[in-house]
DNA sequence: AAAACATATGCAAAGTTTTGAATAGGAAAT
DNA sequence: ATTTCCTATTCAAAACTTTGCATATGTTTT
């Protein structure tokens, strides 16, 4: 069902943007960042930005960012958040880097 | 040697700039397809250009855009330039993607 | 309820990427 | 030497990202 024919996109070019949005955000130093700590273990957006030198506003900006692509998620506990990767990808593509 | 207040810059941010940097250059749909053929084996720009039904001069300028990065390499056989990976991340990520 | 704390959102200027169209270069065949 | 084939570069407009600053929201403590 659903041939080519009826597709404006091939298959591969819909895997292949999928991807890439995954590779895109991750593509930034301080999301890459944030990703490694979250990696290791879930935290609070003020730990990231003690553990980084940011303001706060700045690391909310780039917490919203990998949100928005379903990479990450926030839990409220009292008033802190505490954020983890839930895109399996991520430990696999951070790994990969280190070859 | 070079220790910590002589730099600008900790060595983890290096590190996160030169692995943003590759994740970048490999999170757009077509640069990612373009390297998800050249891991299988190298190819002229005339195969990258039918495999994915492109015009010429984007390929050429994408795969200007890898080389510069260090991703990839061209090398001339005739009219035809045969371009391969040379960056050994990139396998590892491609297949990190899978997961 | 006000103050204090932790996080999120909105806005905008500067910079970068994307993409197409035109054109240039290099090698081989005629 | 001219043409043909294959690849590379240049230019520019639109779209998107980055980053800082100001402000808003939600939560606990006083």
């Amino acid at each position: 069902m659903d041939g080519d024919l009826a597709r404006n996109k091939t298959e591969g070019a819909v895997v292949a943007e999928e991807q890439a949005r995954l590779l895109k955000v991750m593509g930034n130093p301080w999301r890459l960042r944030i990703l490694a700590l979250l990696v290791e273990e879930p935290r609070q957006v003020g730990d990231l930005e003690a553990a980084l030198g940011l303001g706060q506003a700045y690391v909310s900006q780039q917490l919203a960012r990998l949100r928005a692509e379903g990479v990450v998620e926030g839990e409220r506990n009292g008033r802190a958040v505490h954020y983890r990767i839930v895109d399996p990808r991520v430990p696999s593509v951070l790994k990969a880097l280190c070859r």
